[in-house]
DNA sequence: TATGAATGAGAATTCATTCAT
DNA sequence: GATGAATGAATTCTCATTCAT
């Protein structure tokens, strides 16, 4: 098997031992049994168990930089030219929870193990949280500014939505044969426009025009 | 000191460690050591590092799971005799909110440690979020039947509120050192209750009589 | 066993292992075995086997510097005050023997292991030699200076005393019972004497005065 | 490149490697780097690591064995027919000296290296050592037979001669770029005939006609 | 011949747990 | 009860050596 093949399948079979044993708890013997390989062998690729780790963490950060900048600009314009804010909301959501999915055990790794205060990686992925809150606060300061919506505290805002986010993956998504991405996504946007809706919005009739399966209620104009 | 406070002391030093560098990044030593203890001492009170760990768990699992189904009960009885059932969901969110705030430590190691998947207390920590997830899903199921909320898909809103919850907890909460619990509560409710709004319930007015500080934006009848 | 006369042990049985089978021939288990210990009490003693090598090399250093200066001071006195050198030269050859002979065990190991180019104490041991060459080239210095001795290039006759010195040791002192330390001491004062010994001196004499064993031949005045 | 010579070749470059981080320092990754082949290609050649080590100490053995041999025939023929000792005594020094400057690398692997006693080398160093002793105590006794040096402990002497050309060895030739063989020669012959010579032996006259660069005091004769 | 990926035995170090005092 | 010295199993990492290509 050629170097860097091997490196990958070494790279695939610890981050599945990371996901399901965690980072903490796994030895090199676990992922070099797992990769079929011996421990020499491990270390011919990696520097330590340490450096395996952090390639995986490293990996999906870039990744999801990468999209999180992408989704910020495309929002960014969208309310900047007029555009439909909420479909490019969506766009954004999907992308998120599809990276996710296509990652689930770099997504467990990520949202499990690192949340741990080890000097090295911590560091990393403050730093990628940083990022997605720092991107995420500027969105809704965009939207709040051109009164798309509420003006609510919006690093509490944040919270809320990635918390939800995380959450919605972690139960939603992974350990999920084929999740629906796109209706997760609807809900998701429904959720929070409603919650952040100005009042001078048209929540339904705006939500009709960029859901895939339509939001639920919409009349049950009931108790008049 | 008699044992039983003394056992308490340790446990209280071993939260302390825990928290601060996590459960596999600690040693004995080190819970002895801020304990004030010699390690020798530790195994009189505990079988195991693993033991302490787990007290830990179980002390915050049996508080949290009364005050969650304390919680339960008082909404599943305002529901029913047609009281203030945001009232009651406002009561229950600071509930919630302040146990973290008392517990900071402990929220820090069963948010962050206990989410790593080791056989033993992994499966106590489930059973707690297993727990909280289906009252939180019943409390929904009874609004929903009711009409007190949109028939939104409630497993999924369960994953919105809990992770906003936890997200709003770790970040808004652990590390400030007063955290204002009502006006974090009063936001929170009135985030998910416009969400969560049926079409003929007049948001504005029903969080007016609930919020301590009241919603911001309520007027902004704008556009017309 | 108290915790310092333990640490001794160790060291004594770490001096002896690394005597005999050199510094980086042994492994902790070597020690721990020879100490009668586990390989896990080793490390209540010491940080690393290079630890219990550094602190051998330290007690030897610290001993062998304090016996170096005084022996120059000593030298250095008598030579002003116009005293008799070459009994002070005697007296520190045997302090000099009398310390090696003391100590086989750190003899073997600073004269073998230790030159060998070890990033962290090879220093410590160039610091030791360069401390005796200098402290011995300036005796040598002064002596000239005085006449009493050849202007010779003293950093060569430094080399040479030097050099005898530690091939003596090593062959006429490790290994025997009973060295004869001021026999030793005798010879080689006589050797080095009637080496550097100036013309004016009379060198039978001179040392008559000083040897415990007078030299061999001193008449023989033969052939003439 | 033909067998042999690459052979000659890894021999250079793993000579240069154990002088430079020593033999136990020293890894095959190393020699191989260095001779700028794979370490594959290195067990071709040699059996082992340690096969490499010995083949460069046998030749450092056979060579320097060859010319203590020499010179001690060269030395013992002069005395028999009472030529100059002297000056085969000189011209032996040289001949030492002269192959240690030419073989700096090996000069270090041996008096560094070789000294910790591993079972299979240390038994061939040895033997060179004995070898280099016994030859030297024989020149020593004709001397001393024929009346040509002090009957000193003769045992003793070769220590001291032996440690001094060492030492000298170290600290004058290697590291030296253009080392005076012939001077130091002078130096040492100079310094042990005058620790040696009988009492009817005119020294500085023996010594004057030998020596390249006379020695230095010859006059001086103060005092008198 | 030459290669270099793979192996696995070995060495250092850590730390949970025991137990004699 | 309290102690802390001692233990040894577990883990990381290295590197001499092998062998399929």
């Amino acid at each position: 098997m050629p170097g860097p093949q091997r490196k990958q399948a070494i790279l695939k079979a610890a981050a599945g031992v990371f996901a399901s044993i965690g980072y903490r708890g796994s030895s090199v013997d676990d992922i070099a049994e797992a990769a079929g390989i011996s421990k020499g062998t491990f270390y011919l690729y990696f520097e330590s168990r340490k450096d395996a780790f952090v390639e995986l963490i490293e990996s999906f950060f870039d990744e999801f930089a990468r999209i999180l900048k992408e989704n910020h600009e495309r929002l960014e314009h969208t309310v900047e030219v007029g555009g439909n804010f909420l479909a490019s909301w969506r766009e954004n959501a999907i992308n998120i929870l599809g990276f996710h999915r296509d990652n689930p055990e770099l997504t467990i790794i990520v949202y499990r193990e690192a949340l741990g205060r080890d000097e090295d990686f911590s560091g990393r992925l403050g730093e990628l949280n940083r990022l997605a809150r720092s991107l995420q606060r500027e969105e809704f300061k965009t939207m709040a500014d051109r009164g798309l919506m509420r003006p609510e505290d919006i690093d509490l805002v944040t919270s809320i939505t990635m918390g939800a986010a995380v959450e919605v993956i972690m139960e939603h998504i992974l350990g999920k044969k084929r999740p629906d991405i796109e209706g997760l996504a609807d809900r998701l946007l429904e959720y929070h426009t409603r919650a952040l809706a100005p009042s001078w919005m048209e929540v339904d009739e705006a939500l009709a025009g960029v859901l895939k399966r339509p939001a639920r209620e919409t009349v049950q104009r009931s108790r008049s």
